[in-house]
DNA sequence: ATTATCTATAGATCTATAGATAATGC
DNA sequence: ATTATCTATAGATCTATAGATAATGC
């Protein structure tokens, strides 16, 4: 969902002033998580970063949960839009190098949901389900990439299934270490490295 | 947990009362973390779990963030000790992989550490410093490891510095998919799968 | 009318301080 | 004496509900 546009207006006014202001929520609730994680971010703080006050903000999303679904909607749809709009296409891993490289330059959403995915394990987290389904995905699309690109054998006997994990591991793990420590490690540099890896010759 | 041992008779009561009970205090810290991380864990959850009430606790220790920080050194000494005493020796790959192994069998406290390597990242979060230092050190450690089963190149070309990153990040992001999903991942293979494509010959 | 915001506030928590009381160790 | 705990409480927050008021769209 997300697009609840009563809007169309005589023009087609973008997306309509409750659209604007929703989007306007949304960003500044990424902020704040990335700041403060989901347990820690309060409605006030975000509602002070819109610039209205915390009842005004609940009369968009009724509760704090609805608005960190929200979020995670909003990834959901930018995933899939990016994937080139089939949610099923399995994206090359030269592509998935340049999706690291945009990544690089934006680490305040990286910063949101690496700290949303470090909550996540804890019991009852409401962003459970999204990574677990996210997870379940991903890994799919990726073994038939691997598939595609090396057949069912890659380097050192291993099958796609296997190594598809590894992939995913890689990409979530490097997030940590940079954001840790920027300076220290290069995340796309470090995904070129298992991408060769991968494909020397058996 | 679960041995709350006053033990400590005539002999030489091992540790004291006191420190029996920061210990105790510390394992409940540690479930709570788990549970919560550590922005949601409370001092009375800690405290209801040990059997006293909050101020109690703070008897021991003195604000919460020194609980975190007495955690987090528990982990330190964990970490060298059981690196075989000696701080600096790196681990042979097959003895990370059996480390691996008894992890998957203490979800608990890949759990917390879990968790809180995600809080971890949020702004002025008090384990920021460790898990820099703690990358740092293990990246140092796990080069040199490279090096002396592999030499100056790795299959590929690569080097010991360009891979070491690689394989922390394995083992961390590893860990997320495997405690989201626990049926559906299997860390240890997954990182034996690692060492496979490692191994190969060039 | 409907939508966007605001003020007021209930009802929970949370961390930390102050100071009392009981138990333990010399 | 020192150590372990407790009761009482201050002072902040936090989420969410209730109900008023102003602005916008027909």
């Amino acid at each position: 969902m997300g697009t609840a546009e009563q809007a169309g207006p005589v023009g087609a006014a973008r997306a309509g002033r409750r659209a604007d202001r929703r989007g306007e929520i949304l960003r500044a609730t990424m902020a704040v998580i990335a700041e403060r994680g989901y347990r820690g971010a309060s409605l006030a703080a975000v509602a002070e970063r819109v610039g209205i006050t915390q009842q005004g903000l609940l009369h968009y999303f009724p509760t704090k949960e609805d608005l960190l679904i929200a979020v995670l909607e909003a990834r959901d749809e930018w995933d899939t839009g990016a994937a080139g709009k089939q949610a099923t296409s399995p994206w090359p891993l030269d592509l998935l190098a340049t999706l690291i490289e945009y990544n690089a330059s934006r680490p305040g959403v990286v910063q949101t949901f690496s700290a949303l995915l470090g909550e996540s394990v804890t019991e009852g987290h409401p962003a459970q389900d999204f990574f677990a389904r996210r997870y379940a995905t991903i890994r799919t699309s990726l073994t038939e990439t691997l598939r595609e690109e090396f057949g069912d054998r890659l380097p050192g006997n291993l099958t796609p299934e296997a190594v598809a994990p590894l992939v995913i591991a890689v990409m979530d793990g490097m997030q940590f270490q940079w954001l840790l420590e920027p300076g220290e490690v290069d995340m796309p540099a470090a995904f070129r490295t298992l991408v060769q890896l991968l494909r020397q010759a058996t």
